[in-house]
DNA sequence: ATACTTAGTAACAAAAATAATACTATGTAG
DNA sequence: CTACATAGTATTATTTTTGTTACTAAGTAT
């Protein structure tokens, strides 16, 4: 994807960088700072070990995070946003945003979608 | 979903209303005004005819865009994004901008993040 | 020596999303 | 009558993503 990044629609770009099912979310939580592993475990309990793992590693390749490991035992694993990571911010943030606008009018309007 | 709100991420929401693989650039096209099916179509054509209408469906159902069909033959369908739907576009935006961002970060960084 | 800890991997299963294909409707043009 | 146009549906297949389970490593406390 590296070699044709222009072909494709920059908004799609973003989408299949942070489009993971809990990307967003871990996003999210690195925002307020650097996290362990089992923090974030903590935090959503409904995301596996195994699919947590997945997803900080997508966004490790990316650029987005960064993963520091502390030579001890039991292991332990800091994840926190890169500065390129950082960027993405203002994006979460209105995500956030409309998250929340979209439940209020969910709570409004149970029964219709239209405008 | 609109029966269990309050308990998910508002991040998370908003990636599930608008995480389709093609819905941001829908959404994008659809910023500048309204479209036409078929506009759509010739727009990605990489898009398949059947999986563009699963993405606009689900796109009305939420409330994002709107449908309007015109009682003639060959028949006309046009497509735009509702008022709850514009309140969107600045989270397009932000994300086309980012993609753009991010493009021109893996032209200059070719071999540290790849895919 | 054994169990516990944290983070990770591997193999596999299930679910969801996406895609391919073929089919429908109906008025107009030939 | 036949082909064409546009938008849609239905069925099935494929791919991608997500989830489950079991296993590993290695130091510490018991």
């Amino acid at each position: 994807m590296a070699n044709t990044p222009e072909k494709k629609c920059p908004v799609e770009t973003t989408f299949d960088v942070i489009g993971g099912k809990w990307k967003g979310v871990i996003l999210y939580h690195l925002m307020s700072g650097t996290k362990r592993f089992g923090e974030l475990r903590k935090t959503y309990p409904q995301v596996t070990h195994h699919i947590l793992t997945l997803q900080l590693r997508e966004l490790e390749r990316e650029g987005i995070i960064a993963r520091k490991t502390y030579n001890q035992v039991p292991p332990k694993v800091e994840y926190s946003l890169t500065e390129f990571g950082k960027t993405l911010n203002p994006i979460i943030l209105l995500m956030k945003e409309w998250g929340e606008l979209y439940n209020e009018r969910a709570n409004q309007h149970p029964y219709s979608s239209g405008d």
